[in-house]
DNA sequence: GGTTGTGAACATATTCACAGCA
DNA sequence: TGCTGTGAATATGTTCACAACC
């Protein structure tokens, strides 16, 4: 997801792992929920159970950023929120810029949660010359012309894109030009940028498609258990050198038996 | 993510890894821009680059569809957009409703890769009683008074929730009751569903939050270097019996010496 | 020669289970 | 007694490197 900073020498056990950084945000938002109702403390458990993780991860996530618990007692509450933010990079605050103000450029911009925690919109970026001067969730749209200024004037490094697939790639490279570090893309492209760049992207299609897997696995339950019968005992834990599951002379055959409901599925087989 | 279908036995290798799954819809994305340039066959070297991955990654995830290679060739184009089609469940189509049409939900709703892939907008379905009827990407916006009806009717599995957090577990509750078994949830809380349910969640300021984590990991390289130094030398490999790396004395200090810039720092600490 | 498919090595992440401390 | 913090065990994911094959 992330495309920069790979290589780093892993030894050395500096830094905290990937999937403990993107589970922070989820215990800030539960500890903040404990925090306005007043708790003073929280045991993993209860906590575990808010952030709809399991206990023993949440301790080991917690034991990354130090010892901030105590014994038979729990977490107290306001100093977590305080180290997590810390930790997270959300004590100073975060101009962004969103380009893009499509429908969800603007619901983006409108989007509360933004402003809330750490982060502010510095501009509202289009290329349509019929947005500049507009006003999205109360701020003039302005436009791509102003852009290198605009990141430079506000040191702007974090930059959300939400234009069209095919203006996304040149868009990041002049929000890079101009000092932009970090991007989240929500452009359906893989964006390249250079080492050093950092970039998540979200994907409504990939999304659906993932959940759409999953769905046909339920249908098929028994169906898919048959099938695999027919391919013969789909190597166990590896003994067989591995046959391809399904022969050669099947494939076509297996093709073409599923003619595929709608009139899309390419009748093209390989030579 | 995914929150229920999670104990499965695991043995008897049923099944493409969950991190296979996730990125078959890249391969696919990146294979169909092929398939429209005509392009007959690809290397995993080329595809991987076109998806972003590396090859010997792409190499495995294929191997686990099966071997739909050829050996000093590549792959054919077309039958492999097929093969993932029908993995991923996408030559039937998914009929799926979308809740909650604030801005959010009107860029979902004209979102084109939705219905070009396998996904069709079956309804779009509001609680504000002024939107109901109002046209958006072409369709009426109905009530959610007749959520269970639309879902029925239309045999919906899957439910894209784009209301304010409040709204969001209530909602998904009345999609699961009414049949719907995959969720893909905008709005910012954590939903709690039952066995057998998918949820996979899509929030911005996580991934946002994600981005400054690493932005100030960027402008921090060396004070953060010097910061460990105060502090002992971070336990190795883990030889020591693991010192809490900041003391209970230099608990109180080091969050002292850090006055956030911002005002909205709680100044809290624990008793 | 070129490229796939995959064991084996490595790396990361999760879970278990319990010692250690309040 | 209750709950954290963490080694050790397990599971999952990635990368290497090369035999098998076209």
């Amino acid at each position: 997801m992330a495309t920069g900073r790979t290589h780093r020498p892993a030894t050395r056990s500096r830094g905290i792992p990937e999937a403990t950084v993107a589970r922070l945000p989820l215990y800030l938002r539960a500890l903040t929920a404990l925090s306005e109702r007043s708790v003073p403390t929280v045991s993993s458990e209860e906590l575990a159970t808010a952030a709809g993780v399991n206990s023993a991860k949440l301790r080991k996530d917690f034991s990354y950023l130090g010892s901030y618990g105590t014994r038979g007692v729990g977490y107290d509450v306001e100093y977590l929120v305080y180290q997590i933010s810390r930790e997270l990079g959300l004590t100073q605050d975060w101009p962004v810029v969103i380009v893009g103000i499509g429908n969800l450029g603007a619901a983006l911009a409108n989007y509360g949660g933004f402003a809330s925690r750490g982060f502010r919109v510095a501009a509202l970026i289009d290329a349509d010359p019929a947005m500049a001067g507009k006003m999205v969730a109360g701020m003039p749209v302005r436009h791509t012309d102003e852009l290198e200024a605009i990141i430079e004037d506000n040191g702007v490094s974090i930059g959300v894109i939400a234009t069209p697939a095919g203006a996304a790639q040149q868009v990041s490279e002049r929000l890079i030009a101009a000092g932009v570090t970090s991007i989240l893309n929500f452009a359906p492209t893989v964006l390249s940028v250079p080492e050093g760049v950092d970039v998540r992207k979200v994907d409504l299609s990939i999304e659906l498609q993932i959940l759409a897997f999953h769905e046909q696995r339920k249908a098929g339950e028994g169906a898919a258990a048959a099938a695999e019968e027919l391919t013969g005992p789909a190597t166990g834990t590896g003994a067989a050198p591995a046959a391809a599951v399904v022969p050669p002379a099947g494939r076509a055959a297996a093709a073409a038996r599923k003619g595929g409901p709608e009139g899309d599925v390419p009748a093209v087989m390989p030579a």
